[in-house]
DNA sequence: GTAATATTAGACCAATTAGTCTGAAATGTC
DNA sequence: GACATTTCAGACTAATTGGTCTAATATTAC
């Protein structure tokens, strides 16, 4: 299992942050991203495909054609991405897995949960692709 | 998709949590737990079958068996649950699904992520069965 | 010992997620 | 306009997880 998140969309953070560390505008190849990354051509295509089509994306086909980011890298934090993947369903469900995750039922560990899953929420929130790609120290972001 | 734990483990953990409950060394059958817990039976069966491999229950057959904790409920902690089901992955993966999650090639949101982490492993070592016995309001647990 | 009741074991099926393939449509270059 | 290169769309396959079924075995009660 993944922690958290889907494979789906973690892929789509780790496109959407190679994005970010290009000049804006700058159209980028799947092909490019998939070397880069490791990532599955047609898997990716999909993901960024879909990612273009709720708006986060700019797209354009042909030579010198590809992916950008359609809002300033400021603008796009990663929360956006994994609401536009995954949706916001983990923000209110149980660890224990039971149905109703509220203050009226709650589980034995709700209180705890909650205030990390705050935690979790402020941090994808609060970061955004610009502050992230100045962080970023992977080699596979950095070369050319 | 469910929160960090698959679903097998959220069953095992509010059926232990059942188990529990209950004085010491009773013998509770998969027929009460998965009425009262609404989990399917057979998957149920084998969730505690494992279980009982594993050490942390025991069981027995016939008419007045069925399964009990193997160990005080204030030796079992939701810790021991997770790592007998799902494993102990979710302590060292990337977030964004890097393969490699450490201090040596950190993600950008390492750091943050580790303390979150963190703070969901002490959850779960801190919270032994007798304690959640002791807190638990759901009216599934607490009918007769 | 017989019958009833419970776990055990393992094969099996269903649903979801991950990943592949193919062909069409758009765009840039010559 | 022909051609190469790219995304686009959707059907398809593979792998994992969730869930079902059946027959066997152990135990209790009569
Ligand atoms: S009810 Fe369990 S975490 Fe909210
Ligand atoms: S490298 Fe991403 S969370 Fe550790």
């Amino acid at each position: 299992m993944s922690v958290i998140f889907s494979r789906q969309c973690e892929y789509a953070l780790q496109a959407v942050l190679y994005l970010a560390l290009k000049p804006a505008g700058t159209m980028i190849s799947i092909k490019e991203l998939t070397k880069k990354l490791g990532i599955p051509y047609h898997f990716l295509a999909k993901i960024l495909q879909d990612l273009a089509n709720q708006g986060l994306l700019r797209s354009m086909k042909g030579p010198t054609g590809g992916f950008t980011l359609a809002h300033p890298a400021t603008e796009i934090t990663l929360f956006h991405i994994v609401e536009a993947v995954d949706g916001l369903d983990f923000l209110n469900t149980c660890v224990m897995g039971f149905p109703d995750c509220s203050g009226n039922n709650p589980c034995a560990v709700h209180s705890q949960w909650g205030s990390l899953r705050d935690g979790i929420h402020s941090m994808l929130v609060h970061k955004n692709m610009a502050d992230l790609a100045k962080e970023i120290t992977k080699p596979e972001y950095k070369s050319s």
